[in-house]
DNA sequence: AATTATTGTGACAGTTTCATGACACGGATA
DNA sequence: TATCCGTGTCATGAAACTGTCACAATAATT
């Protein structure tokens, strides 16, 4: 529950307010100064949220959250731009990089927190640091590990990604696209049977722990992860 | 829950956008660029909800929105028309074609989420997604699933659109030409008794598990999906 | 009853879709 | 540099699906 806040700001003196602020109200802070900084600090263990200056040496905060929505794993890292004018266009700008929220310098200690709580409520549901529990699978996407009945199971990259996705869309059809779109990201561009090799290879190494088959073909379809087995509904 | 929302829009940051805003509010998008790509993509699983701009290569977007409202699967999907003017002469051409609601470019997220939450509450109720159940047969879409008194049974794909249709559409004849319009889609050239294998083959299905006749053979008419007996009306 | 029109049914071949193993490429690592 | 691992693509064979036909069965008509 102590959540972790990468503050990007080059200003020592805002910077240092806002992490005090921050701690005051039980997060934790992480500072960087450039861009370059930052992406140095934004890998595992994920920031929960991340505050953006927007005028920073060498490039304005939007380049950085464009580059961060691209990754998989930071895309959902929920931003929070630091700007000084209130300009519509900066705004517009802001969006367009995927921005959650906006807060005009000078700010209250009081808006600002109230912003943080805002956001990371309105992600919390959907966040990526739930562990998940599914008819014996356990997945843990803050340590990056999956078990299957207490026995560890090892994963590549794709193949977790896979599993974590299904695991939160259960009982549910999806076309191999709607698969690249979600595992691999939007403009990727991948054949669409690339899509049943990993299926293949997650099958494999779930089955390898002699289980019913979680992961369904449907024909014409797609695939659909469900805990229901084949006779039963 | 996870409602599936289709984002036809040329322009890649705004689509982008678009997607992230969807993704962050638990919405499941997926994007297309073109009418084409939106075409190859609108099927199942259906979308529960299509984004389109107004402006497309290759025609405008209402072209792709009425040939969706002549198809029976695609009809009720809702769309929100996407459009840089909010020129009253669009808005009549949008409502002619059957456009559920408009957003005026640039929007708020905010905006964008407010409009989707309210046309999906307004069109919920016969939203394709939900399950249907009929006489003990149980049928979900989203699942892509079939059941006869929770026992699992599993249809080929046309098979599995053809028991939809009529789960749909019962106590009513309809005509071999009517079924293959609606099942296979139009612009399908395939023998009228073509149909007649298929109504077997389903019929098959079902019988199996020991029940009444649902299908109805109407001599001279074609075929009517019903629960009431032959002799009882 | 005989004839005709319509529908049911099983079989079949062509096509589509999927599972699977192999392989090459590229990045990371030692 | 050599090696390993993860990944995407392809070739192949198996399985499922589909449309069509021929003929049987049934209903309507004369």
């Amino acid at each position: 529950m102590n959540r972790q806040i990468l503050v990007v700001e080059d200003e020592a003196p805002i910077r240092e307010m806002i992490t005090f602020v921050l701690e005051q109200n039980g997060f934790n802070a992480i500072e960087a100064e450039t861009i370059e900084q930052a992406q140095a600090k934004i890998k595992e263990p994920y920031p929960d949220l991340i505050l953006l200056d927007w005028m920073l040496p060498g490039g304005t905060g939007v380049k950085l959250a464009k580059s961060l929505k691209q990754n998989e794993y930071t895309r959902s890292i929920p931003i929070i731009m630091l700007t000084a004018r209130a300009d519509e266009d900066d705004k517009v700008k802001g969006f367009d990089a995927g921005i959650d929220d906006y807060v005009t310098k000078p700010f209250s200690p009081k808006e600002l927190i109230a912003r943080i709580k805002a956001v990371i409520r309105r992600v919390a549901p959907t966040a990526l640091e739930e562990a998940i529990e599914f008819h014996g699978i356990k997945l843990d996407p803050v340590a990056h590990r999956v078990s299957i009945n207490d026995k560890n199971l090892d994963l590549g990259p794709t193949e977790f990604r896979l599993l974590h996705f299904f695991l939160t869309h259960t009982e549910r059809v999806y076309s191999r696209e709607q698969l690249l779109d979600n595992v691999w990201g939007t403009n990727v561009y991948v054949e669409d049977r690339t899509v049943d090799v990993h299926i293949r290879r997650l099958r494999k190494a779930i089955a390898g722990e002699g289980h019913e088959d979680f992961i369904q073909t449907v024909r014409g379809s797609g695939y659909r992860f469900s805990g229901k087995t084949k006779d039963r509904v």
